[in-house]
DNA sequence: CCGATGACATTTG
DNA sequence: TCAAATGCCATCG
C-alpha cells in the first residue's frame, strides 16, 4: 500500500491536516460533563471563521472514535434532532447518559454546561 | 468556473 | 422568542 498518514483517523482537507489535527485535539479535550460548540472548538483549534468546517471533520468520523464528539452542539444549545441529521439521537442519548438533561427537541442548556479550557 | 448545499454563527426585524 | 437574511469556507453537481 501506499506511505498515506493513518487516514483511518479521517478523511483529510485541502484546509490541512492541521485544521483536522487541531479540531480532534480540542475535542478530545472535553471533559465528561461539559459541553462545547462548534465555534468554540473552531476558536481553540485556531480557526475563528471556520465552524461549519469542524462539522465536517466530525462528519467524517467513524462510529468507534473515541472522540466525544457527542459533546459538540451549537451554539444555541441544541441538536438537530428535527429528522435533519441520522445520528442527533444517539447524541442525544449519549448527553443524557453523560448527566445532561436534553429535550425531546434536541434543546439544552449550553451555558449551565459550557466548557471552559484552561489556558495554562 | 458557477450555483447550490452544509453536524454553524451572527445580525436584523 | 422566533424567523429570515448574510457571512464564512469547503464540497458537490
Amino acid at each position: 500500500m501506499n506511505p498515506g498518514p493513518d487516514e483511518a483517523s479521517g478523511p483529510e482537507f485541502d484546509l490541512g491536516p492541521e485544521f483536522r489535527d487541531q479540531v480532534l485535539e480540542i475535542v478530545g479535550k472535553i471533559p465528561k460533563g461539559r459541553l462545547a460548540s462548534y465555534g468554540q472548538v473552531a476558536l481553540l483549534a485556531g480557526f475563528p471563521r471556520r465552524p461549519r468546517q469542524v462539522g465536517m471533520v466530525l462528519r467524517g468520523l467513524p462510529e468507534n472514535t473515541r472522540l466525544p464528539w457527542h459533546r459538540v452542539v451549537n451554539n444555541q444549545g441544541y441538536v438537530p434532532s428535527k429528522g435533519r441529521w441520522w445520528g442527533a439521537m444517539v447524541q442525544i442519548e449519549r448527553l443524557r447518559v453523560e448527566g445532561i438533561p436534553v429535550a425531546n427537541d434536541g434543546t439544552l442548556d449550553l451555558e449551565a454546561h459550557r466548557w471552559k479550557p484552561r489556558m495554562d
